[in-house]
DNA sequence: AAAAATCCTGAAAACGATTGCATAAATTAA
DNA sequence: TTAATTTATGCAATCGTTTTCAGGATTTTT
């Protein structure tokens, strides 16, 4: 694959590049017949501009960074494959990075980007990440920053997210209407912002059901294998739930898994939900049950608002929060 | 997140640019005290070289593309894990894309790397990629490719795999062992060398213990879910075999559901056994036992040719084909 | 026929970094 | 004292593209 250059043109044609470069962006400057005699000389050697010498001229790239805790996980490659499609669609390209559910990571992750002169970034922020410092650093001098699924209590930025309360409360009032009434909790640090969401809607969902809400049978549980099971297990040999709802993607497979292990000492029609978009909880047994997250859709929104904003010529001032709705999968 | 380049540098310094690049580049020509003071001022103002310059100056990025059919599979994001870690502990980056088993894509994606440079590519081809002269292309201007798993059959190129034969071996000797005689196998097109390695596989290890081949217990299939559950249907109804070996990564999940929705038709010890790196298969009922390979360290250490490769001066001559052993996950 | 307007085209600078070559200043040798 | 050598630095070209400015050639207006 030989690579042919605006000076390869202009010497070949006899005629000097920054001629060749307007015939090709077809300026009004040049000559019809010099155009046609360039763009099909162009075309014949398969001209293709180099990427790299535009982003140097331009500080740009016309390409997008995304950032997510992993790409082993439905949930975002699902959202990537959104992001990808709207971002293809209107001539980006799109640069994945991972952090790993690490801060470090996250902030490499950024830097690398932005180094790499991407036009803007969309992330989901790592489960390490208590503040958003390292990115209000870009994100001041007029990065383009989109955040999608676990987004920043800070105003300032637009953000895509699921509508938390909503899945929860309906999969919370599911499980009451299957007759439950002692529905174990099992969500994220209180941190998130998506703790508290789906929270509030498994208690809102209880009070509407006129059920209390016995704080024992709520526990938060970090993304360690381990953790999950112990938190399981105790809730087993203690409290002894008549059904289950895991409200953070990560956790529902360790929490699930140590739930089945015990499904011998507890009733059959003992329910379990998750918060996930796991896409074979349906060949599960016991029954995996979830609330999924439009997660092509989220990340197709999220890349929208980044791309409209990086085409946009004014500074935006109002920025959007896009609550897409969710739906459950009852198996 | 102001961005500082050599000239800001030179220019508070009162120096010019070429002093400082070798001043920071710690060039024998540079007085030591010059030196301390530029990189003392670069550090303080946190000066990073632009990577889009370098690159078009040097026409090599420090970074290596992945063409994978998609991420949304455990197999493929295992092994980008193996990549990356590979890659970022030498210095080097990863772009990821994804063909969505398309041959277009692959072009593009093919097409996309190269321009921006990549310093080489490592791929395991899309479904639909029947030959690789749109590799060729840029493999023989010195363009550095490295395949795994799915690999073409031309020689001439460094290759990663899995051993087929022997996976598929394992797993059909172990079903044979669990006193089962009529094992149906579904296999992904014979177009690809997968296909064939196990394949032969299956049928060494039916020899190996007396079995005759019953081609009737054979049969191809493609990705379409819709396909997969007619080939099993056909089975269940017609052959009435008492194992499934399934071939393929993306064919097992569909198999597997379709055999799922018919289990109380067949004697509850049927077993089903997958090649795949599936990680949740041991949640299922019936079980699914598969077949798995070693992504992470089939990635990392295609990166590792690859990167060896680049870093290399001579020109690679022979070329290696490294079979790593895959093993059995019984369920 | 001279002046003005129009039409094409090219030279050069810019983006940020590296590097071969030139040169001024300082030191050493003759 | 002059010539040769060393030391430390700067100039300018390069990578590929776009774009401002300038100017030559042609045509139109007076």
């Amino acid at each position: 694959m030989e690579v042919i250059t605006l000076k390869d043109i202009a010497k070949a044609l006899n005629l000097s590049t920054s001629t060749v470069s307007r015939a090709l962006r077809d300026s009004y400057e040049i000559n019809e017949k010099t155009k046609k005699l360039v763009a099909e000389y162009a075309k014949k050697v398969n001209y293709r501009p180099n990427p790299i010498a535009l982003s140097l001229k331009d500080n740009k790239s016309r390409a997008i960074g995304v950032i997510v805790p992993e790409i082993a996980n439905n949930f975002f490659s699902q959202a990537i494959n959104g992001i990808e499609d709207e971002a293809y669609s209107r001539g980006y390209h799109v640069v994945i990075c991972q952090s790993h559910e690490s801060l470090e990571r996250e902030k490499e992750n950024l830097r690398h980007l932005f180094e790499r002169r991407v036009d803007g970034i969309l992330i989901s922020l790592s489960g390490k990440t208590k503040d958003i410092k390292h990115i209000l650093e870009y994100s001041e001098s007029n990065f383009a920053v989109v955040f999608f699924d676990r987004v920043p209590e800070s105003s300032g930025f637009h953000k895509v997210v699921a509508d938390n309360f909503s899945g929860a409360f309906a999969a919370t009032e599911y499980l009451i209407q299957q007759g439950k009434k002692r529905i174990a909790h099992i969500t994220s640090p209180l941190t998130l912002s998506i703790t508290k969401e789906r929270l509030e809607g498994y208690k809102k969902a209880l009070e509407k059901h006129g059920i209390v809400v016995d704080n024992e049978l709520i526990k938060y549980c970090g993304f360690d294998p381990e953790e999950a099971k112990a938190t399981i297990n105790d809730f087993i040999n203690t409290q002894k739930p008549d059904a289950f709802f895991t409200c953070s993607d990560r956790l529902a497979l360790h929490c699930y898994e140590a739930f089945q292990s015990r499904k011998d000492e507890m009733p059959a029609d003992t329910p379990f939900f998750g918060f996930t978009n796991l896409n074979v909880s349906h060949l599960f047994s016991p029954k995996l049950s979830t609330v999924v997250q439009p997660a092509y859709e989220m990340g197709a929104r999220a890349a929208k608002i980044l791309l409209d904003q990086l085409e946009s010529k004014r500074k935006v001032k109002d920025f959007e929060k896009i609550v897409l709705e969710t739906y459950l999968k009852i198996s």
